[in-house]
DNA sequence: TAACCAGCTTGATCTAGATCAAGTTTTGCA
DNA sequence: TGCAAAACTTGATCTAGATCAAGCTGGTTA
């Protein structure tokens, strides 16, 4: 059956865990903090605020110090342009943080909106500053670094690529994400719509929508509603190189 | 005539100055360091280093704990896929910051080429850590946060446009960065190829002449050899928007 | 239990830009 | 200063994926 539920973010939904307990401690800007520093972070970044599908986590220009935690859920960031189209930049999931775009100018750059229902972690800047805590800024820089790693893996991703690859390489990267978060590597639901994989993938709907025609005729995924099933992982990673 | 030289890179290239001269004191990492403190930074940070055309600043899996200044040239990032591939991910020129992206691991991820007789300086993270300096790490973690949103807005340039619209905001970006640091912002030196703007913005090189002549054409710009002349900055911007 | 609607799929056609081909210009070096 | 290689341009043709069109599916509300 399927595996795709997390242990802690269940229980986090039900009764709300404290920093120390949390599963993302390890990834966590805190992380790096002994726990009596934890205990100091302040009630609005130890509890998670829960956002009901198509809520808006924040808005572009609104002033924003913090970073968010998405404890469970998944949210998409995005802009529109002075032709009001909507520009998917990302998508993130359980485990991520987002945010740090924002910390250059102190205001959102761009909408981040819940997929589905999810909790974030605020965590508030000027209060992990203030209190100097060791090795919070070490391991903030890392966070950005490897971010900006990311950014430019999913350029490399969309620059000279075919559809095919773009969408097999797409779907392999959820996968790896949620396997290294405790979730199923090979099955797991889509929180997001054919729509909005094409457009931030920077493809017509039609094309995504064929191409996962096309890998379920291989034998390569299945789908059943939103639930993906990788049924030839290699094959997959070999059309995603 | 040409206004492209920058005053104090010039002199630079004949004396090497020290940060408390650099004309890159207020972007680059020790903003914020007094005067005091810059004399601590070693030799090996105060004074750049000349790579020739073609010269390997660093490269993939390199251990790289440092970041780099350039001081002037310009440097290109790339990365080479399995099929021997390249596929450029950055240009870089004076008044940028290098190598953010390999901190998260102390490793860097890209090839790093010198475009043009070029000089950089080396920024030693662990040296500026070690020191505790004031103020270092919030204005690192700005320049990180920076990046980011420069690698979204490249994505948003690349993703659902046209090579037209690739290609003015492509020229409309150096200019302005050329302008922010003290350059002409409607005459100044490409460095690097066609070629390598096409493989940068995701388009043949043949489409990129074609938009080139097709922009001489219409009078909006020119070129003498590898000198770019903004004739109608407005009707440039428009299009790159 | 229908019926509505957003999301998805499939087919037919069209087009922006890739690829192929053949010059021309510029650059670097002996 | 002259020649070879690299860079650039222009034209002809081809194609991956966009666009247009129409039908399908499943989840939600009364």
């Amino acid at each position: 059956m399927c595996r795709m539920n997390h242990r802690r973010s269940e229980s986090g939904m039900r009764n709300p865990i404290q920093c120390n307990q949390c599963s993302m401690q390890s990834i966590c800007v805190p992380a790096g903090l002994v726990s009596s520093e934890i205990d100091k972070l302040d009630k609005s970044s130890r509890e998670p605020h829960v956002y009901s599908k198509r809520d808006m986590v924040y808005s572009p220009d609104q002033p924003l110090n913090s970073l968010f935690a998405v404890k469970s859920g998944s949210v998409k960031c995005y802009t529109i342009d002075s032709e009001g189209k909507q520009q998917i930049t990302s998508f993130h999931l359980t485990g991520d943080i987002i945010g740090m775009e924002s910390i250059s100018n102190g205001a959102a750059v761009t909408y981040c909106e819940a997929m589905e229902t999810s909790m974030l972690c605020e965590i508030k800047l000027n209060r992990l500053f203030a209190q100097n805590f060791t090795g919070v800024d070490k391991n903030l820089l890392r966070l950005l670094s490897h971010r900006i790693g990311q950014r430019n893996t999913h350029y490399l991703n969309v620059v000279n690529t075919t559809a095919e690859q773009r969408v097999a390489s797409f779907i392999m990267g959820l996968s790896d994400h949620l396997y290294e978060h405790g979730f199923s590597r090979h099955e797991f639901k889509l929180p997001m719509t054919r729509t909005d994989i094409a457009n931030y993938l920077g493809l017509a709907v039609e094309t995504v929508s064929r191409v996962f025609s096309s890998l379920k005729q291989k034998d390569i995924i299945d789908t059943k509603q939103s639930i993906l099933f990788i049924q030839a992982p290699a094959e997959l990673k070999q059309m995603a190189s």
